[in-house]
Formats: C-alpha cells, structure tokens, sequence
DNA sequence: TATTATTACCATACACTGTACGGGAATGCA
DNA sequence: TGCATTCCCGTACAGTGTATGGTAATAATA
C-alpha cells in the first residue's frame, strides 16, 4: 500500500519554507525544496523554459525523476516555487530621497532583478505575488506610499498600478533573446504599413527603436509614479 | 517525395490573413487559419488552455491532427493565431469626449475583450500585440495621443505605459476562476501575516478585497492617464 | 483529352511529457 | 527487536508535438 504521503510539499501556506528535518543519508543529503528550486531555475536559464521537464531536472539533481514528488506535489507547484526564487533574489535597496526616489528605486531593483532571468517570465507572470519574496516587496512598497501620506485605499490602488504596471513590462521586455528579436521584427514591420490606414503608428514607427529598454522603464515608470503623485493632492 | 510544403501557413507578416483559395471539395469546405483560430479559442474558452491540443483541435474541426500543418506551421503559431483573434473581437468604440476619455473608453474596451476569454490570458500575453487586432488599437491610442498635441516620442512613450499596464492588469485580473480563487486566498492570507514583520500590509489587508475588478481597473488606469496628463504640460 | 503539378489532407511512427501506483531501503522511536 | 516514518525509486501509461511520407482531388498545361 502506498505509504498515504504523510508530510512533505507541505504547501500550506503554498511557499512555506518550513522544510522535512535533514538525515543523514548515504552520499547525498536530502533533497530540499530549495535545492530544486534553483536546479529548475538554472535549467530555466540556460536552455529555456520549454527544457524543464522532471526528466531533465531528476538529472540535474541526480536523482530518479519520481523523487522530486515527495517535495512538490504537481509540476504547477514547482513552478511557482521557482517562480518565488526568482523574487526571493531581488534586493530591496534602502530608502533614500522623497517617496519617489524609493518608489522608482524599489522598481528599478524589481526589473533588474527580472531581467536577470530573461527564460522565466512566462514563469513569472501572476505566481510570484504573494511568495515570500513578493509579500517583501509589497510590504515595502506600501509602507513607503503609507509613510508618504497615503490612505490605506490609496496606498493599495498606487500599489496595484505599480505592480501591474511592472509586471507588464517585464512581461514583453523581460524575456528570452529569442522572443525579443521576434519583437525586434514586429518594430520593424511597422514602418512598412500603408500610410494611409496607420498614419500614427507610421508617423511614430522612426522613433521606436531608438530607446533603450531601461530608457523606456524610466520614462514609463515616471508616468506611473506621477500619476500616483497627482492623487495625492 | 514529400511536396516540398509550396505555399501555405506563409507568415511574413506572420499574421497575414492572405489564405489559399478555397476549393470545391468533397464535404466539408476546406479548412482555412480562421477556422482554426476561432475552433481553438472556442476549446480555450470552454476547456481551459491546457486541453488545447492538437488533436482535441483536430476533432472539433472533423479533421485528422496532422491536417493542421498545412496551414500552421507550429503550436507556438496556432497560439499566436489565437491571440490575434481575441484582440480583433475587441471592438474601438467611437470617439467622445476629451483625449483622456477617450483613452479610457479605449482601455476599457480592451479590458472587456480580454476578459471575455479568462483562459486565454497566457496566451495573450506578449504575443498579440502587433498581430492586426493589436495594430488597430495601437494605431487608435497613437491617433488620440498626437491629436491631443504630444510629439511622436511623447506619444509612443505614453503608449507604453498604457498598454503595458493594461497587459499587467490583464495579466492578473483577467485569469481563469479558478486562478482567481488562488488568488483570493492569497489575498485572505494576507490578513493573518505577523504584525510585527509586516505591519503595512497588515494595515492595508482590510481594504484589499472591497474593490471589484472593475473598479481597480477604473482606478489605476486613472493613475496612468493622469500620469501621461502631467507629462503634456 | 491526356499529362503533369499543385493543393489539401491524412496514417503511421517516434521521442518525450507528467504522473499514478506501488515497492523498498534507510532511519527514528518503542 | 519491532514498528512507523521518511525518502527515494522502477515501472507503466495515456497523452503530447511533430517528422516523414503517401494519396486523392483539383488546376494547369500539352
């Protein structure tokens, strides 16, 4: 009979990092949830997000595939857990200047921190907010916006349109060098439509290129932060 | 000798809507790549992303699996296909108002659109932005931008912040229910934190789950308008 | 009309995926 | 010594995307 799974990929709250005690065991140590969070990643890294199966993250951990389900319950699961490492990483950097400078501070590190794993975004998206990591982030945002004078209200909808804001970003900007030289194309194209039916975007088109991504950050995060600055008055 | 594949899921531009001419056939007219796109979304709206198979494809199209290629030249195109045709449902609403409303009607169309098709998000994303659909409302943002006198760079600068806020949104908000229900509880989660560790999420948790959906877009898509206002002046 | 080329579709096969099921060795506690 | 728990693994299976090549129907050409 099966032994019913008594403990572990305890996931209650679903990111705990409370971890079986360690044993002693022949040769390798035990597994941990850890260890195979950022075996994933590094796979996710190198060969992309399509090469992660349990198959090549078994060998990566030189282990038999099926003993990573005694930590991780679902291949969902070990995503968002890599999804976590991905945020855990992210330095907050300390509080400097007026709320601004922290919030654009705090946002920068959040992209850096994104950029610095092109392959995950797909990963990313809409798992990592309330890891260990992101719950972080959101305590600091919102105590920057609190000590700013904001209302609770308030506090959480600057929140809100930060943090999509952000995560829309880094959801086109932050990804593989493949998909972004796809995008590069799409660019391009754009200069080559009729006149007559897209004479905005051809009117536009000559000066898309030209920015760089961390330009292009900057510039819409302001947009984004004096939106927010507006509602404070 | 295989036909050496002579003409068709010919994308350049990859979302070409030049297709073959149709043929007397026996029975069923033949397939063409809106068959397919529409057959597809309708297996995402109804199933769920995942069960979007190639042959669960092939069967809602009376077709054998491998019929397909000829007018797809991947999964990841049939995706991007699919994409396409959520943005080119969105429909423009008329123009009124001042450039601000606009904008927002604009947003809120798209909003709308996207949320028609919750299981659809991750597939949307980063892709359908410059497929004809996205083109369109590109060009609509970029039109209300310039008239409303912001120069070429302001106005693609602008943008961005837009559309990359409204993909952040969609990104999160925009979700199948049951992804939603994941994130309610993280939301409910967020009230039994530790005080003492996160004291401003803490005071900020009572108001989180108040706002409808609706009204978080209202007011974080102001905060992104207001912000691009500031920057005109 | 006879011949050939092109178009659209399909059958088979293969390597690979996530994972259900159950077994079994090592360890902790009685 | 015996039992329970912890951790790991072998096997098996249904399902995936797609490479390869074949084949019937149609259009073009002679």
């Amino acid at each position: 009979m099966t032994p019913e799974r008594t403990e572990p990929h305890i996931p209650a709250p679903p990111w705990s990092s409370a971890r079986p005690r360690r044993r002693a065991r022949s040769a390798r140590p035990p597994l941990d949830r850890e260890q195979i969070a950022t075996a994933g990643l590094r796979i996710v890294d190198q060969e992309g997000a399509d090469a992660l199966s349990l198959r090549r993250l078994a060998d990566e951990l030189g282990v038999a595939p099926m003993s990573i389900y005694w930590h991780v319950k679902d291949k969902a699961e070990l995503l968002e857990l890599i999804g976590h490492q991905v945020f855990a990483e992210i330095e907050i950097p300390p509080l400097s200047g007026d709320w601004r400078d922290q919030l654009r501070d705090l946002h920068r590190a959040m992209l850096a921190g994104v950029l610095r794993h092109p392959n995950a975004t797909d990963i990313l998206i809409g798992r990592a907010r309330y890891g260990p990591g992101g719950l972080a982030l959101f305590e600091r945002i919102l105590s920057i916006l609190l000590a700013a004078g904001f209302s609770p209200e308030a506090a959480f909808d600057a929140y809100s349109s930060l943090y999509l804001f952000t995560l829309g970003f880094t959801a086109t900007a932050g990804r593989s060098p493949e998909f972004r030289e796809i995008q590069r194309q799409g660019v391009l194209y754009l200069g080559t439509l009729p006149e007559d039916e897209f004479p905005a975007i051809r009117a536009v088109a000559p000066v898309i290129g030209r920015r760089s991504l961390d330009e292009q950050f900057e510039l819409a995060l302001d947009v984004v932060v004096e939106g927010i600055a507006a509602r404070l008055t």
